[in-house]
RNA sequence: UGGGGUGUCGUCAAGUGGUAAGACACGGGCCUUUGGAGCCCGUAUUCGGAGGUUCGAAUCCUCCCACCCCAGCCA
């Protein structure tokens, strides 16, 4: 296992844990589980409570298992579980080799139901699921004892036996726990504890033809992993009892089952349910597109493994239903990167560049530091001549205020190189849309300063034209344009509020040589721009492809942002 | 109108009877060859509400309000 990056804030779940090994509850062993159903990819909610679960162990000196709940053959898959594995792997976690599968215990859980039957506490019912559901009552009035209730032990018996025999069609029988028809809590209404599924499983095959269900399963595995702290979500709360009646029944080890609050992101989603309706209606290619809070796309999109694990320490454990802001994970992926990403000079939308008093044919290479931040990531050479990129949004013709990058007749300094000052511009003939600068460079100024100590406002990065390399680059936005798109509360669904914008690919961008063999899923900063990474799809060395993990804290744009808004304001334009 | 939960800054979140941590976001300043990073400062007289107990309450009691979850042979 990783180690943490920071030190554990105090959270109910661990002040629990602290206290049960200070009692020398379970002998102070500690071994808790990570459970995912393989029927999808990863999402970083997964993450905080792989996070959890792992890190817990971790830190208590215990272990975490890895255990596939894999009970609905129907929905799982084995590129489900390779998938997982990769996901937890990436994510610092090993479970050496407490690799489990609910499957493993399929024949333990069996004998478990047989037992219930004999001790007349499970039985088998004949009726229809509408007639279960009917026979259930609602949530204010209690439900009706099933007329099969009261069979013989001998008669569940033979009958359970005739189902794992496959003699019947799946639907026609469950067997069911005998608790309460008329218990408040829904769940300990004579719950299904196994179906008949005629169904190929990814593990046994087709070796059963009847699945426990969720609720017979976990405990049970728990208990025979010898879980001392099985953590799940609040939605679990309810199961509770009923989690506790299974072991109580059956007189087995028992851990104890925690809740706590899942993860919610403001501007996407994170049900396996809509991140799986958005791949199979169009709106996203992949499970691991950039877009995705899913760990493929993050890992795709450029985040660390670290940001991630810091991002869930970050956001806490609590049981209160909450939404944490994007923003929070963006500043760990940036604080990350910003430590260990070596830095480069792209052009995102270039604009010529030509230095009227630099020689034609002249090139020289100019040192440049690879991280402030870290010098002994050491410098590199750039080659700099007269006709060079920089980026569109840093010329502007008539500049507005506080705007203080390159202007007719202002001086600039292009960065590790020399001050330039813009002494005209050439338009299309058409459009007379500006298309080439012209500028003039002090040679004085080499490596950026100015030796009368002349100051200048701005520093733009820049490529030098015959140098550079051509580059797509993605920039990535958030998925969704709320905050919460799950809130129907007016009535539309999550998918009215995807950002149309989520993507934009720029096809002409031009990076520093440097860039020539970087490998696949390698991070830079590009300069006052952002952090980008290669991606591990489509690039190639002959077509370089970027991603954008995130952008830089950008005071220039928030400016602007403001101005704007105020504009609109102003003008009366209501916003959506 | 059954049961289970939860309410502390814009967003997360500590706090468990002794006088409201921290983070993100936000605002201001310093510094800067990234309008980046870093550094400094500011930001809840108040803890869903109302009563009560107490020298003292976010923490204890009472009532009320709001929100979330549960009626799959899904997990």
């Amino acid at each position: 296992m990783t180690a943490t990056d920071s030190s554990p804030a105090p959270n109910f779940i661990r002040n629990i844990i602290a206290e049960d090994l200070k009692a020398n509850k379970n002998e102070g062993r500690v071994h808790t589980r990570f459970p995912p159903e393989p029927n999808g990819y990863l999402h970083i909610g997964h993450a905080k409570s792989i996070c959890l679960n792992f890190g817990l162990a971790q830190e208590f000196g215990g272990v975490c298992n890895l255990r596939f709940d894999d009970t609905d053959p129907s929905k799982e898959e084995v590129k489900y579980v390779e998938s997982i594995k990769e996901d937890v792997r990436w994510l610092g976690f090993d479970w050496q080799d407490r690799e489990f599968y609910a499957s493993d215990y399929f024949e333990q859980l069996h004998e478990y139901a047989v037992q219930l039957i004999k001790d007349g506490k499970a039985y088998v019912c004949d009726l229809s699921a509408n007639e279960i559901r009917e026979y259930r009552g609602t949530l204010t009035e209690p439900g009706k004892n099933s007329p099969y209730r009261d069979r013989s032990v001998e008669e569940n018996l033979n009958l359970f036996e005739r189902m794992r025999a496959g003699e019947f069609k799946d639907g026609s029988r469950v067997l069911r726990a005998k608790i309460d028809m008329a218990s408040p809590n829904l769940n300990m209404r004579d719950p299904v504890i196994y179906r008949i599924l005629h169904a190929e499983h990814h593990r046994t095959g087709n070796t059963w033809c009847i699945y426990p269900m969720y609720d017979f399963t976990h405990g049970q595995s728990d208990s025979i992993e010898g879980i001392t702290h099985s953590i799940c979500t609040l939605e679990f709360e309810d199961h509770r009892p009923l989690y506790d009646w299974f072991l109580d029944a059956l007189k087995i080890f028992h851990p104890q089952q925690i809740e706590f609050a899942r993860l919610n992101l403001s501007y996407t989603v994170m049900s396996k349910r809509m991140l799986l309706q958005l791949i199979e209606e169009g709106y996203i290619p992949g499970w691991d597109d950039p877009r995705m809070p899913t760990i493929s796309g993050l890992r795709r999109r450029g985040y660390t493994p670290e940001s991630i694990r810091n991002f869930c320490e970050r956001i806490g454990v609590a049981k209160r239903d909450s939404m944490v802001d994007i923003a929070l994970l963006e500043h760990s992926v940036r604080e990350d990167l910003n430590k260990r990403a070596p830095r480069v000079m792209a052009v995102l939308r270039p604009i010529r560049l030509v230095i009227d008093n630099y020689p034609e044919n002249k090139m020289e290479e100019l040192e440049a530091v690879n991280n402030p931040e870290d010098p002994g990531m050491g410098t590199r050479k750039i080659p700099f001549s007269r006709v060079l990129y920089i980026e569109q949004d840093d010329f502007r013709e008539v500049p507005p205020k506080k705007f203080f990058r390159l202007a007719p007749g202002r001086e600039v300094r292009l960065r590790y190189a020399y001050f330039i000052k813009c002494v005209g511009v050439v338009r299309d003939e058409q459009t007379g849309e500006v298309v080439e600068l012209h500028c003039t460079y002090d040679p004085k100024t080499r490596g950026g300063d100015a030796p009368d100590g002349r100051k200048v406002r701005a520093t733009l990065h820049w490529v030098s034209a015959a140098h550079s390399l051509k580059a797509e680059v993605r920039l990535y936005d958030h998925l969704f344009l709320k905050a919460n798109p799950t809130d129907e509360k007016d009535g539309a669904d999550f998918k009215t509020y995807l950002n149309p914008d989520s993507l934009e690919t720029l096809t002409s961008c031009r990076v520093e040589p440097t860039l020539k063999d970087a490998a696949p899923g390698s991070r830079y900063q590009f300069e006052r721009l952002g952090y980008f990474c290669v991606d591990t799809v489509d690039s190639s060395n002959e077509k370089l492809v970027f991603n954008r993990t995130v952008t830089l804290r950008d005071t220039w744009a928030k400016i602007q942002k403001v101005e704007k808004e105020a504009m609109e304001v102003h003008k009366g334009v209501i916003k959506g």
